[in-house]
RNA sequence: AGAGAGGUGGCAGAGUGGUCGAAUGCGACGGAUUCGAAAUCCGUUAUACCUGCAAGGGUAUCGGGGGUUCGAAUCCCCCCCUCUCUGCCA
């Protein structure tokens, strides 16, 4: 969430950035976040100086009771309960307005960054840049969900059978042509210099709001309510919370981490045309990377985890285009995103596999995620992530623009080591 | 899962109703001493919020929440977690 001194401050800029979004109301909302933030901070005054004579009393009425002086205990008592009435009336304001306030402030998308384009929709993004030819496909090429049929290395049938739609069984080849995938992005991902983790792929309510997937996105998760924890939409989320709640000493920055989970998405209502075969699953894989960077260098880290995902599109040889997200298509809690799409040829779609943002300080004020700095003060990081990269549409892309007239897919050559194979079929 | 013990500052560890935000030790930082270092000595060493131009002042926080009391780290209730033993198990 935002800060409110920033809403204080900076009123005009964060109107802007909420126009860009075409977020409704803005103006009224930040009003009235100002207003309960005065509100709060009368009551805290209030109730800070009732209790601080409360205190002052009680330690008289201490040193009264010792000396005997029963009497003149009972006349600050009379006193004390008089301030114990304000305290409490305060104080219980105070929770209310409190509440209120960071309801408000959660329902605040992220101010955009000053280079995120206008608009509404998907198609008003900004290509950066494409990089690539587009494969030219023999005659009878096919989609990948038929191409995983005819190899057998993906069934969705048997999937529906043990979980239900949206989960595959990957068999065979493609079960290694997985496992082969993330442990490409694995050590790619350690020779940029990130640290691999291994996190839970379930996690408690607190760890949502800290990452923003809660209270907003609630039904986006699966939720295991007998023991109240959430099944991850990404390893963004487990591997920011690890830092949840602290201060980071300087020295110790920027914080690289990458991790490989399976992930989970409900995708409520998100059925339609374009979903078939692997575009869109319930379950999936990804390798992610997170970083914590102080302030001044979150934007040049952003650029550079861009430039890492390039890298493995370009080591697998798939026509990609990079996209800087509109207003209107960016994720609630960035300032600034960078898509990266494939080209299917099959398809003759761009699919999305990657998403990098710079969330600035929007996570960092929940999760209470500081650093020192040069004058000792606490300071809030910014936090940054990216898919490095999501498996099925690479493998989708991987199958599609690769088939060859014999039926086989050639598989890029840096896969050929981690799988076993060179070919699919 | 059952029984027992316990959760205190960066760490270790005292504190069982009053001047305790918390002894002491270690670590860290600043200074003295030294040619320099070690040792020694002196000092500093949490976070958030309110107030103030600032210096400063105030409030809260001893796992979390609630309660008793003029006053709670300390007493009571609920929850969470850790350790030991037993059971179960990849």
């Amino acid at each position: 969430m935002l800060q409110v001194s920033v809403l204080k401050e900076q009123t005009d800029r964060v109107l802007a950035g909420l126009a860009k979004r075409n977020f409704p109301n803005a103006d009224a909302e930040v009003q009235r976040i100002l207003g309960l933030d005065q509100r709060r901070r009368q009551l805290q005054t209030e109730h800070d100086s009732a209790q601080a004579e409360a205190n002052k009393l009680a330690q008289q009425i201490g040193g009264l009771m010792k000396s005997g002086d029963k009497a003149g205990a009972e006349t600050l008592k009379a006193r004390t309960a008089e301030l114990k009435g304000q305290t409490k009336a305060a104080a219980e304001e105070l929770t209310q307005v409190e509440k209120d306030l960071q309801d408000a402030l959660y329902r605040i998308p992220n101010v955009p960054h000053e280079s995120v384009p206008n608009g509404r929709t998907p198609e008003e993004n900004e290509v950066v840049r494409e990089w690539g030819a587009k494969p030219e496909l023999p005659a009878d090429a096919q989609p990948h969900w038929e191409l995983i049929k005819k190899l057998d290395i993906i069934d969705f049938e048997l999937g529906n059978k043990i979980t239900g739609a949206g989960f595959p069984v990957y068999k065979g080849q493609g079960a290694r042509l997985q496992r082969a995938l993330i442990n490409f992005f694995l050590e790619q991902a350690l020779d940029a210099g990130y640290t691999e983790i291994q996190p839970p792929i379930l996690i408690n309510e607190a760890s949502g709001y800290g990452t923003g997937q809660l209270p907003d996105k609630e039904g986006q998760m699966y939720h295991a309510t007998a023991d109240d924890l959430y099944l991850i939409p990404t390893a963004e989320v487990p591997i920011t919370n690890l830092y949840r709640d602290e201060i980071i000493p300087a020295e110790r920055l920027p914080i690289r981490n990458t991790g490989y989970t399976p992930c989970f998405r409900r995708e409520a209502g998100s059925w339609g045309a374009h979903v078939r075969g692997l575009n869109r699953l319930h379950q999936f894989d990804k390798v992610e990377i997170v970083q914590i960077a102080r302030p001044e260098d979150s934007y040049a880290a952003l650029d550079g985890m861009v430039a890492h995902i390039e890298g493995l599109l370009q080591q697998l040889n798939l026509p990609y285009r990079v996209l800087r997200l509109c207003g209107g298509d960016m994720g609630f809690t960035s300032a600034l995103t960078f898509d990266l799409e494939v080209w299917s040829a099959a398809q003759q779609r761009w699919l999305e596999v990657s998403s990098a943002s710079n969330f600035e300080t929007y996570q960092a004020n929940r999760l209470k995620l500081r650093y020192r700095d040069e004058n000792n003060k606490t300071q809030l990081l910014h936090t940054l992530n990216g898919s490095a990269l999501a498996l099925p549409r690479i493998v989708a892309a991987l199958l599609e623009n690769n088939q060859q007239a014999d039926g086989t897919i050639k598989l890029p050559e840096v896969l050929h080591r981690y799988c076993g194979f060179q070919q699919l079929g």
